[in-house]
RNA sequence: GGUCUCAUAGCUCAGCUGGAUAGAGCAACAGCCUUCUAAGCUGUGGGUCGAAGGUUCGAAUCCUUCUGAGAUCACCA
């Protein structure tokens, strides 16, 4: 890497010409701007101190020092206390020569030798279908997936189905009462949808009932608990958990629905796991835990029997571990899972991808393991996701403006065929083929839309606006794909990856330049990704790659360059970038078509 | 109320551990298809980086205070 090779030489440098020594993680190595001559930039203003000259000597001393003792470096330049750099082209274009044909370019390849990364996504209730929320959740977690292995990493992808509660006992009250037997066969309903509208149901009918004991004077409060519905549902969970026959078989029947819903979802989305953990499996290992912490009295019992963990000290509430009743809360079993998870796998981190809302449960997670002794603690790192909002603020699935993740995918794609007929670009495709195309649009776009953002942060979804299919987006990048290969395909004759090309007869124009200069930072791309968890980091680097082809696309003729070194250069330039782009979006877990 | 996050162009977002004159896309306006795919390219306008202090040679970035928005603090998950 020449930043580390440049960074180290001016360690050496100021070794040698003022006697101190600095370490090499501390130069700032950069880019160095458009307006500047030169490939890298070197900041010297934390070396004066070490000079005691003014900047400018400095970066001169140091700049004269580098091309001594460097031959890649041609020349350099200072301008104020920066020290501008620049390299030899042949550098780069054996830079060009030494990557072009990789197709495992920018990704390590020395993978499953590791302790494995294990990476927690999705973990839907099995209570409704999946939203648009969920849809962030998914990809990011699978493109976060991607960008681990791409890194080395040996990925283990999970799923933590909550398929057991009292929320799904609500869906199958409702059904009993009201369903009439309807299934997904009898309805034409996808199994999540059918589940999530007797959920609805339930709640209304809950609302109701709710108001009428409140109109004869009860509070609200009391209402909620009191009211019938509510109390039934309840029954119904603790017959569950007595393994009751005809409970357990209507819970088996209506989550097989949910599933089969499911996997439909997951498919579109292109996502999947390999271990998938069903939370009525693993409800009860929580409470081994927690009666060793009583034995060791790091946790404590109160009167009514309930358990908790005194958090005070380090700046916490206490937090109930274990009901009165002895039944386990949402924190028991996500200590036992957590358990269950690095017996079984002894992974180096565990990463949960879940919404931001969930800060503070993981914060007391970390700390009650800590607490419980287990030293892996640290080994949990919660990928806190931002919530995806509507213009008016946060989605709400009571007021019905939650965006619905198959109606979603159906109008991208609806809209993708749309767009790319009234553009003529299908005129010759076959039915199969457009098909895929808009599917591969519809979803490139909307991957695209989500992954582009920081994780951290929340974002903004207006449904009155459909997603974008031009500009910062992910058509124009499968566009740009497919437009060189098109390119490709009509050069034919001329081109073939595995020619050996005459480094002689090259001489780089500046687009040239800046589009390899691109294409060698996407190692560092995805190794920065890769470290703090953000496929947004490839999205906005794939953009910016795609935005400098066509940029050198249209200033560049290629097929018509009367230089055959020069024109076969450009192809082979341009079959390098298009392996980027398929690298970088595969990241996302966006596909690229060959014809669009 | 306690804790935590966020605030960058009309809108949606970049801006990596502090570095040169804060960038894209959309929207608006003006151009470019007898020439390799116009889902493209070029140009114009648009900013007190929420506000005020501070640290630093240097702050959108770090610290403090304030304003505004949100999350969370359940014998829910």
């Amino acid at each position: 890497m020449f930043e580390k090779i440049l960074a180290e030489k001016v360690c050496e440098s100021i070794n040698s010409l003022y006697q101190q020594t600095v370490s090499s993680d501390l130069v700032s190595v950069q880019k160095t701007r458009k307006e500047f001559i030169g490939d890298f930039t070197v900041v010297v203003f934390p070396f004066t101190k070490s000079s005691k000259k003014s900047p400018e000597i400095t970066a001169n001393e140091i700049g004269d020092f580098l091309k001594a003792e460097l031959p890649i470096i041609k020349s350099f330049n200072v301008i104020k206390g920066f020290l501008n750099i620049e390299f030899h082209e042949s550098e780069w274009v054996n830079f060009f020569f030494e990557n072009k044909n990789s197709i495992t370019y920018g990704t390590d390849e020395n993978s499953g030798n590791s302790k494995p990364i294990v990476v927690e996504y999705s973990s839907p209730n099995t209570n409704k279908p999946l939203h648009l929320g969920h849809i962030r959740n998914n990809l990011l977690g699978y493109s976060v997936a991607n960008i681990l292995k791409a890194n080395g990493q040996n990925v283990i992808k999970v799923n933590l189905v909550n398929d057991r509660g009292i929320h799904i006992c609500k869906s199958m009250l409702a059904w009993q009462k009201w369903g009439e037997g309807e299934s997904p066969e009898s309805s034409g309903l996808k199994g999540d949808h059918l589940i999530g509208k007797y959920y609805v149901l339930f709640d209304k009918h809950y609302k109701e009932q709710i108001a009428e004991l409140v109109s004869t004077g009860i509070s609200e409060d009391d209402a909620k608990k009191q009211a019938a519905l509510i109390v039934e549902a309840q029954e119904m969970l603790l017959k569950w958990e007595h393994h009751d026959e005809e409970v357990i078989a209507l819970w088996k029947k209506m989550n097989a629905w949910v599933y089969q819903g499911f996997d439909v979802t997951y498919k579109r989305m292109g996502v999947d796991f390999d271990k998938v953990y069903y939370e009525s499996e693993t409800y009860l290992l929580g409470k081994s835990l927690v009666e060793e912490g009583l034995q060791k009295g790091t946790l404590n019992k109160k009167e009514d029997n309930s358990v908790w963990a005194d958090l005070t000290a380090d700046g916490f509430d206490e937090k109930l571990l274990l009901r009165s009743d002895g039944t386990s809360v949402y924190m028991t079993q996500d200590l036992g899972t957590a358990e269950l998870r690095y017996d079984e796998m002894l992974p180096s981190k565990m990463i949960y991808v879940v919404g931001n809302e969930q800060n503070y449960h993981f914060d007391v997670l970390k700390l009650v393991l800590k607490k419980l002794g287990k030293d892996w603690f640290d080994a949990i790192q919660h990928l806190s996701y931002g919530m995806v909002e509507l213009p008016e603020g946060k989605m709400k699935s009571r007021e019905g403006t939650v965006v619905d993740a198959d109606d979603l995918i159906d109008e991208m794609i609806s809209t993708a065929k749309q767009t790319t007929e009234e553009l003529g670009k299908t005129n010759d495709f076959s039915q199969a083929e457009a098909d895929e195309l808009y599917r591969m649009i519809g979803l490139g776009a909307l991957k695209y839309f989500i992954l582009k953002v920081d994780p951290t942060k929340n974002m903004v979804f207006n449904p009155k606006e459909s997603i974008d299919f031009n500009g910062n987006t992910g058509p124009f990048i499968q566009y740009t794909y497919a437009r060189i290969q098109s390119v490709l395909r009509k050069a034919e004759a001329q081109y073939n990856s595995e020619e050996v090309l005459d480094a002689k007869e090259i001489a780089l124009l500046p687009k040239e330049k800046e589009l390899l200069r691109l294409l060698y930072e996407f190692s560092q791309v995805v190794k920065i990704a890769g470290d703090i968890l953000s496929p947004a980091i490839i999205a906005n680097y794939v953009f910016e790659l795609a935005k400098e082809y066509n940029q050198f696309y249209h200033e560049i003729p290629i097929l018509k360059e009367p230089n055959l070194a020069l024109l076969k250069f450009r192809l082979h330039l341009s079959a390098f970038t298009a392996n980027v782009i398929k690298i970088s979006v595969n990241l996302l877990g966006i596909e690229v078509p060959e014809r669009m």
